[in-house]
Order: C-alpha cells, then sequence, then structure tokens
DNA sequence: ACGAAAATGACAGATCGGTGACATATGAAT
DNA sequence: ATTCATATGTCACCGATCTGTCATTTTCGT
C-alpha cells in the first residue's frame, strides 16, 4: 500500500547491503526509500521526481557524493540531503556541508541516531513533498511558483499554471473536463467555451515540449502519469 | 566593534574555558556569543532577546539542556538549539533530538565541524535574525538599515526600502502583489491604489540598476532570487 | 469509412505591468 | 512662517502578453 508511506527518501549508494540494511529499518517507519546505485541513476530519478530527503553516500562508482550535492543544492533549495559515508575526517565533514549538506552521519551509525536526525531535518525543511510535485521531468515549485521541465524553468500563463497544477495534483488519476473547466476556470456560473480548454491545453503541451506523461482520455478527459 | 557581528549566539555552558575557547573561535567569523552559565541564566536572557541560535550543554548545575530544549521548542518553534556535550550514546543524542534539538555534536569536536553544522542549521532557519541579507549582488545591512548595490551604498525611502526588504526576506520563492500590499502598506484597511506598488517597484528597481535576481511573475507577483 | 472529439492556427479584445507626469504630503533648513 | 527637496500616491497611457472564440483540420474509436 503506497499509500501508507508520508515521506519518500532516495538512498545512494553502492553498497547494496547496507542501502537494503537501511531501506528494512527505515520502511517500518513510514518511509519510502529507493535506492540508487549510481549518481546518474540519482540525477535522472531527482529530475522525474523530488523525493522528501536524500540520503547520499560519498564515495560512488561514477564520482563523488559532493557534487551531486551541489547539483541539488542549485535546483532544489529546499530539498533537504544528509551524508551517510565512512569518512569522518573533520575536513570531509566541512566539505559535506560545504557542498550544502543539511546533515552528516558517519558510519557505521545507530539507525536510531539517523532516524532521529531524519526527523529533525525534515522537522525544518517541511514537507518537501508539499513543495513539489514532480511527474516524468516536469517538476512544479510551489513556493516559487515556477515550473521546470527536465531541469530547465519555463514560463506559464497564469491559466497555464493553474491547468498544470490541477492535473500535477491528480496525478494517476484522470481528470474530466468538466472537472477541469469547473475547477480551473470557474467554480460557478460563467461558463466558457469547451474548447478554451483544448486551446489551453495546447498551448502548455507546447511549452512542456509534448509531454508523454500527459495523456488524452478521448471523450473522458486527461491524465498525468508517471511513465512506469 | 559590535557593528561587525550578524548573528547572535547563546552558547549555555557551566565550563568557562570551554565556553571561552568557542566564543573566541567563533567571535571572528562573525559571531556574537553570549555565555550563560546557568539554565536560569538562559531562560531570562532568551525571554529578553531572542538569539539566532542557541548552543546548548547537556549537564547543567541547575538541570538538564534537554528540559531547556523542550522550553525554548515550546515557545520558539523556529529558534534553532544545537547540543554540545561530552554525552555520545546514542540513547543522548536521540533524547536530544526528542527534546526538540535542531543537531547534536559531541565533545570534543573540531570547531570547523561546529561552525559547519551552524551554518547549516542557519541556513535552514531563515533570515530575519540574520543581520546581512544578500541577494544577486544586493546586500542589505539591517542593524543600520543600509543597502547596497554591488558594495556601493544607495539610499531608498522608507518605502523602497521595506519592499525590499519583504523581497530579500522571502528569497527564491514568488510573493503575491496581495501579500506584499498587505505586509509593506498595511495590515488591515486602508488600501491603496495597486498601482502604487507598481510604482514603488519601478523606483527600486531603477536604483537597484534594474537586477537580474528581481523577476515579475505575470498576474502573480514578484520573486528575488540568486540567479542559478 | 464515418462521425464525434480533440487539435490546431488565426484573430481580436482584455488584462496586466511598466512608465512618465503630476499633485499633494512630509519634513528639514532658513 | 516660509522655502525647498524629497517622498508618496494617483492617474493616463503604452505595449506586451494573455485569453476566449471561431473556423478548419486531424485524430481516433467503432
Amino acid at each position: 500500500m503506497a499509500d501508507l508511506f508520508y515521506a519518500d527518501l532516495y538512498y545512494i549508494e553502492d553498497d547494496q547491503n547496507i542501502a537494503l540494511a537501511v531501506k528494512e529499518y527505515l520502511e517500518p517507519k513510514n518511509f519510502h526509500v529507493t535506492i540508487c546505485a549510481t549518481l546518474a541513476e540519482a540525477r535522472q530519478r531527482i529530475k522525474e521526481k523530488v523525493p522528501a530527503c536524500v540520503l547520499l553516500d560519498w564515495n560512488m562508482p561514477d564520482g563523488r557524493g559532493d557534487g551531486l550535492c551541489q547539483w541539488i543544492r542549485s535546483h532544489w533549495k529546499d530539498l533537504p540531503v544528509i551524508f551517510l559515508t565512512v569518512r569522518g575526517d573533520s575536513a570531509d565533514i566541512v566539505a559535506g556541508f560545504k557542498s550544502g549538506a543539511d546533515d552528516y552521519v558517519v558510519k557505521p551509525f545507530e539507525y536510531e541516531v539517523l532516524y532521529s536526525r531524519l526527523l529533525a531535518v525534515l522537522r525544518r525543511t517541511g514537507s518537501a513533498a508539499e513543495r513539489y510535485l514532480s511527474c516524468g521531468g516536469i517538476v512544479i515549485d510551489q513556493n516559487r511558483h515556477a515550473v521546470f521541465c527536465h531541469s530547465e524553468e519555463i514560463s506559464l500563463s497564469a491559466a497555464e499554471y493553474q491547468l498544470l497544477l490541477y492535473l500535477m495534483r491528480n496525478k494517476g488519476r484522470t481528470v474530466t473536463r468538466t472537472g477541469i473547466l469547473e475547477q480551473v476556470w470557474d467554480v460557478n456560473g460563467s461558463y466558457v467555451n469547451d474548447n478554451t480548454l483544448t486551446v489551453t491545453m495546447k498551448r502548455l503541451r507546447d511549452k512542456l515540449s509534448q509531454p508523454a506523461c500527459l495523456k488524452t482520455i478521448r471523450s473522458v478527459g486527461y491524465r498525468m502519469e508517471d511513465t512506469i
């Protein structure tokens, strides 16, 4: 029941044993842990969907963790990052924080400590899941009122933004044309031409480079969905 | 030269040697450290003036640090607390975080690590307490009420200053026109013409040489942001 | 292949923020 | 009190962009 989890975590770690142990510890505590075995995979996944927090190993087969942390910080300022690594020298810790980390835990660690630190970080940053909506490479940053398509910011008009927001908030569900018209345009009265929705949808699709995750359900409405 | 300091810290610690050493390390880094030798004194000082952050020892002559941390958390949700203590057991760390701490540093520690963790915590907890706010070459010195544009001081009118302050305090976030009007002009009633904001914004932009970091979000409001 | 639904391109009116001008308010200097 | 400079709010207007609608074409399910 994916609905039970209240926070997505990405754990970037190449040691499968450790990664699975952490995952097994955290999942009963209502976290959904996705393990990424390379930095490239992590970048890919973050662009697809922004998690509530990132747990990050320093030494990875395809590079150093601090590089990824900087990249995260430059694109998602409020996405918290916690280093989880054997590198416990002061210089490493300082470097980790300098790259933008929110916390730094040295292996080996007690699971309870990791859990406490994770909760403390999440308490401060608020639920990132509320702030960021993501689907198939499209990300809405609700605080910033900005939309990113494959980490490139694009500018939407008010109507286009409202429409996308409604679709993303109903990700995975088919929303009816009338439902959209009522929600996005007007709750009551003042009816607009039904084609207005079609046209706004076209303008939105053009700006988003015809995303594959936005499908037309003929004679019903539309649906946004992560391509699986 | 109290003017140099940009953030107040209270360090609750009964060991004068350690307290002074930390103070001497942090003050050249632009922190103003006030040492409190008892929990009672700490409560007193915090009630008088809320610092940017509290550093907290666990064992104090008149009680336990976690009690103070709980008290702080119940009254000032956003005031960050960092434990600084010899008690390094997992159970202690977990208890510290449970009482509401933002970080937990075990003695003995490297000063650089403390400094890194302090900055990480301050970065998350916002800018109201900081003396200097900066964004894209623009700096506000909240103590002196002065504004610098590329290190050159410029003079703003009262309304312009208030507007800039509001934008900078919400750096990275889109603030709505109505939100600005309520905050900068009047909390209640007495509505000013909506165009007043537009005009003040223009005057501000002119004085700041049309900064790139200040963007208009059409039909929503404005956003200040460090260029990524 | 047919008909309904959706996509598309074009257009005109509406909306919104930026701009210059102006008149009044404020406050300091004389 | 008078003068002067600056600050502030309002207005009218412009230009860019948005937005709703139409006519037409394309797509899709049957």
